[in-house]
DNA sequence: ATTGCGGTTTTTGCCC
DNA sequence: GGGCAAAAACCGCAAT
């Protein structure tokens, strides 16, 4: 069992919380926004005749290559350093 | 069965799709961005004390609470409408 | 990569998946059979003035006040917890 | 824009409303523990070795091919019908 | 390491 | 068939 975490309830400690608290909503609500913009990326394309799901298809297979890269430069930097090649 | 959508192969509907898709990353990686800033939010709070279960949860409750008053007016305004109170 | 989880194809692990799909298969008719039970409820309704779309509404929201009241015990226990009431 | 559909507010349509909307709910509940009951059977698979993704595959497959038999048979009868062999 | 859990996304079904 | 809500599948974190 955990010890209490915070003691001063309602003092400083609650002003922590409440900052906390805002902050992450505040970011929430930002990733929400741009969220909905995808979406109405996604809606303005099918209106024009682009298949969304194919769309999303792309997206994700582009995605996946790009971490195989990320992957690929981290391998050879890992070998660059254990070569001594900074 | 569905057409073809986009038939211009290369042409101009390339461009467009090429467009579309580079709108969606940028968006993706805006809306990462911002993930991570909260999972930093969340990182730093537990350094100082607090549990990132009760944040977490004193969040999602929060983010219903606001939903149930969004409901609640969505519902007096479809009871309006079926009354024709416009 | 794992190893192949159920080695007796044709023995006794053959039994065993036909016993665990036929009960998840019955259980599904099951909640097909109330799904279709819910429908009839909401046509019958409307079929005597009432708006689906009203009720629909009405439901959600009662089922987001219930989910609140369980997250705000649920948040309460976890307050309990964290300060060692136990 | 539509008529008011129940104009009898608080008397007898009230306790219709409050019925039906009771009928649901409790048919909900029923759902919701079978689809329990459904994901307690998939863990305890899960628990002997199961692959949960490959037994959800199996379920959605024989579905298909019982709804691909169905369809069949209605337009076996279809047939019939259409041939006077009632 | 592994398993549960929360969040997100994708699919499905329903109603219009 | 097209939009909308519900369900399911997938993923990633976190705790153990």
């Amino acid at each position: 069992m955990s010890d209490a975490p915070v003691t001063d309830v309602g003092g400083i400690a609650g002003e922590r919380l409440r900052s906390i608290i805002e902050r992450i909503e505040r970011l929430e609500e930002d990733k929400k926004g741009i969220a909905d913009d995808i979406k109405d990326i996604y809606a303005e394309a099918k209106g024009t005749g682009f298949e969304t799901k194919i769309l999303r298809q792309i997206i994700r297979l582009r995605k996946m290559e790009k971490n195989d890269r990320q992957e690929q430069d981290a391998l050879l930097e890992l070998y660059k350093a254990a070569l001594g090649m900074e």
